[in-house]
DNA sequence: ACTGCGAGTGTTAGCGCTAACGTAACCTGT
DNA sequence: ACAGGTTACGTTAGCGCTAACACTCGCAGT
């Protein structure tokens, strides 16, 4: 049986609760199934005093329209699959805001899928989601399993892989590139005069995005001859926490240490938190600096240099790109789109 | 069209892309329909043989099965909703993850939608939500508009309202009491010996637990004679920042306040951090208390007393009793679960 | 030989809705 | 008066899939 919407029958003992269709509602007000699906659409021509029987019967009855129905019937779904890695790391509910806001009123909904940060996972959310045929995807990262990636291809639908530009999109993307935006923490880094430089950051062999700020980090450094000092990657648990007991760690470690990067934002609060009760100067003998520009760090002691890795704005336009395609029927020619993300130096990154 | 899974024809200037259907793979591998399914579905005897022959055919056209009709025709939907206030405050995201561990493997999957905390939204949300017509409902709170309640009421599914125990559930209920969370912090409060209390919390008029917890604690307290000092409420912006500038405020108006009450544990450790900047002899000359036992605090500078919400427990039991509707077809009992959260002392509330 | 049975496959009839077209009634202008 | 349009419905034929049953084998039991 469907979990479906049913009837309250007048004698509760004479007859089985019913599932509702358009025919139940069609008899009740005394016009055809067309007409009721007519009114409860807002399509199509209705005469003012029919329309308000349909919707007082509906309402009488209780009855909510069967969308699997309606979708088979029409080939229209008004869902947009949205594939994340997490909803519990600050990141992804912002985006989430992006997309919703910007669907709010199209009509479309968003549908979140979760693969904590496992590509297999991806996939087969990905395949679950397909199958319910949305308007479009919205996913992040450029890196997926072959399978994946053919799916996306022939899916016939927008796709939109988020976040992350340093690569070739399968359609349009959206997003930073996070090369670019290691790069530039390194050379700013560098203009301020920091030349031993630690680490911290997460066990990134499954975030990609991580792993390419790394990267673009290195790189640059590497171009002014300058390696890093030490590193140190985590998983699991609090991050604050992490962020403390890593800093504290690698200070111990480390006694030349005068620059701490951070893979994110939580755990370089930790660290910094660390680092103000043990009385180091910051961000005189040390600077510190994280990534992604959460709320946070506003109510810390002192504020924490970061990036803003444009999370409402990347959402939103994502969500765009989505809806331009429900207007016009052809493909559109794919866009990638990539935002700049600018540096906030807080108080721990400028020397004076 | 659908936004259809689509088929590459063998010369791509031929044939505009076709959505594929069950027909296809049916006729690539030269079998019925039926048998096509029942291979992809994995029921029903069909031969090793002949299963292996059309299960290559699905992965050569890259066939993924269309939900809405399969759906459509048996009346089941693997689909559960999961309606809830935000994804933004670290609460609702590890409820999520209870359930969505819980429902790992049974083959249905969450889906969720947002509220904002508005009623309104909620209703069409969960209007939106029936008329995808999944096997069960699973929403924060027991307050809803007399419309959603009614929805609830004929949806024909198990429905489950969670976090809150405090009122009459529509069906089942998994959560804890917000009233007695509330009256139990402020025993604790009271028997550290604090008199001078003073309370911040959220703009709390949509936030239904947030108030029952305050109407639990300021209830306790006024049996003991006692009534709060000073009270601020906050809405938008860094929960962590408005925390420390409520409390630098609030402190600075009523320098008697012995004791703060915060509605949530991170505007709880915004006030903790100003107040060790300030030098504030924390728990001794002043106690403070947070609630929801989030994996931040483990990570300040002194932990923060608080109360575990049974999140993630309270997202396992309701997803368990979705489970369990699902294998017995008959309606069974309503459930009432009430989880007992347990305070955690931290270093800010036991005086030695 | 015949029945009986289960394994493997095909056939038929919808699920509840909507696109597309049909039709009847009523306008409007000349 | 009548073509030609518009408004307000109704009718028909699916959308892509699966439940339920029908059928065809091959083989065991008698």
């Amino acid at each position: 049986m469907f979990g479906g919407i049913t009837m309250k029958t007048e004698n509760p003992m004479a007859e089985a609760r019913r599932t509702l269709t358009l025919r139940d509602v069609s008899e009740a007000s005394g016009v055809s199934e067309m007409t009721v699906s007519r009114v409860l659409r807002g399509q199509g021509d209705v005469s003012a005093r029919t329309r308000e029987k349909v919707k007082a019967a509906a309402k009488e009855l209780g009855y909510v329209p069967n969308r699997i129905a309606g979708s088979l019937a029409s080939s229209r779904v008004n869902l947009v699959a949205v594939i994340i890695p997490s909803m519990s790391n600050m990141v992804f509910p912002e985006v989430m805001t992006g997309i919703s806001d910007t669907l709010e009123g199209s009509g479309l909904q968003p549908v979140v899928g979760i693969t904590n940060y496992k590509m297999e996972k991806e996939e087969s959310v990905l395949y679950e989601m397909l199958s319910w045929r949305p308007s479009g995807v919205i996913l992040a990262g450029l890196d997926h399993t072959d399978a994946a990636r053919a799916m996306l291809r022939s899916a016939g639908i927008p796709i939109v892989e988020i976040m992350d530009v340093d690569g070739e999109p399968t359609d349009h993307a959206v997003g930073i590139s996070h090369r670019r935006a290691g790069l530039e923490m390194a050379r700013a880094i560098l203009r301020e005069g920091y030349q031993k430089i630690g680490f911290l950051g997460t066990k990134m062999m499954l975030d990609f995005r991580a792993r390419k700020r790394f990267e673009g980090f290195t790189e640059e450094l590497g171009k002014a001859g300058i390696e890093i000092v030490d590193q140190e990657f985590y998983s699991g648990g609090s991050a604050l926490l992490k962020g403390r007991e890593m800093t504290e760690a690698m200070l111990k470690r480390n006694e030349e240490i005068d620059f701490l990067y951070y893979s994110n934002d939580l755990i370089g609060a930790g660290g910094l938190l660390y680092c103000l009760e043990a009385g180091i100067d910051i961000p005189g003998t040390l600077g510190m600096a994280g990534f992604n520009g959460v709320e946070l760090i506003d109510g810390l002691p002192r504020k924490l240099a970061t990036m803003d890795a444009c999370r409402y704005e990347i959402g939103q336009k994502a969500a765009e790109i989505i809806l331009r395609h429900g207007e016009n029927d052809e493909d559109a020619a794919p866009e990638k789109i990539e935002l700049t993300p600018k540096i906030a130096f807080g108080d721990t990154l400028h020397r004076r």
